[in-house]
DNA sequence: GCTAATCCATACGCAACCGTATGGAGGCCG
DNA sequence: CGGCCTCCATACGGTTGCGTATGGATTAGC
């Protein structure tokens, strides 16, 4: 493909095609050679910017956890009172394909990722509550006062993201409404 | 384990194994050799009852399919009026783990396959569409107006599932209070 | 009780992948 | 130019799983 100048690649860029490879063909895509075709080079280039498959792996999900959580949160305008900020976040979860890594649909190839790699499973609990503690404290800045308010909005952008359903900002601006 | 009276296997005790398997350890745990182990058997028994892995999986998703639908149908009480039944059906996808093969998180599991298997993402599909059409006619029977209901009850029954949330029976009451 | 069909165990060749070892191409600095 | 450091290509042994072949064990029919 782009080869033109014998592009010496970094570890950045390995763990960047892990993304790519995740989101496109599922946990089973993310192996040393496989990798390594996609990027045009051999496992050579992978056993010297990793040391094993296990090390690729954690760093993946160390990459992809902080960036996943301060992603979310930049996107929020602090000039717009809760009530805005809460909508904002709940229709660019829904509409959006995914928040980073170029419009892939990352997340629902990391909960599948999770069913067989128990680590991966923690950091997305954490994900998840952490990201549910955002959206409890913007519900009750909002004046909503139900409880379970919190985890419908999160779980139905799980579902509208694990369906790709294309009206999910529809949907979600339903749910918002009776609120 | 349970080897006393030298347990001949079906084709469709394989089938079991395999939706057990999947449940559990996700797509990457249909292999044949780790399936003969679970079952205390070994491969030439896989290979007798069916031609070859894909064989083997197709004819899982050709189970699944049919029987995880009539099931939600089978499900709902005809007496009901067409509300009682939507929300029973919308209950019952929320707390339940799963509908059928023993109250294992199966669905995820094979969201989660779909992602690498072209064939399955199709039933899966096909799954999704019907499911919403009887939602679909379940909320015009209810009254309920808005063409986006059918799709939110839906995508947040997956979410739950996803998530596996204790709490979803209370966040799916709450989606059905605003319709 | 003999035969035939059904079902499973074992052994083999094959392919894919992992991780390592080793050498080579290219830049940077003296 | 010479030496060093970074990064990658290639080759190898080991492991795992697939699919086949073949024989043994169990059951059913007659």
């Amino acid at each position: 493909m782009t080869q033109n100048p014998r592009p010496r690649l970094s570890a950045e860029d390995w763990l960047m095609a892990g993304f790519r490879a995740l989101a496109n063909h599922g946990p089973s895509a993310l192996r040393a050679e496989a990798l390594a075709r996609d990027l045009g080079t051999t496992k050579g280039s992978f056993y010297w910017h990793f040391k094993d498959l296990p090390d690729y792996l954690a760093k993946l999900i160390m990459l992809w956890e902080p960036r996943a959580f301060s992603d979310i949160l930049a996107s929020l305008d602090p000039d717009l009172p809760p009530r805005g900020r809460l909508e904002q976040l709940c229709l660019l979860a829904a509409g959006c394909r995914d928040l980073s890594y170029g419009g892939i649909a990352l997340e629902p190839a990391l909960r599948a990722w999770a069913l067989s790699a128990p680590d991966v499973a923690e950091a997305l609990k954490r994900m998840d509550m952490r990201r549910i503690e955002v959206l409890t404290d913007l519900c009750i800045g909002s004046g909503i006062t139900d409880p379970a308010a919190p985890r419908a909005l999160y779980a139905l952008a799980v579902g509208i993201e694990a369906l790709d359903d294309d009206a999910g900002t529809e949907v979600m601006r339903l749910l918002l409404r009776g609120l």
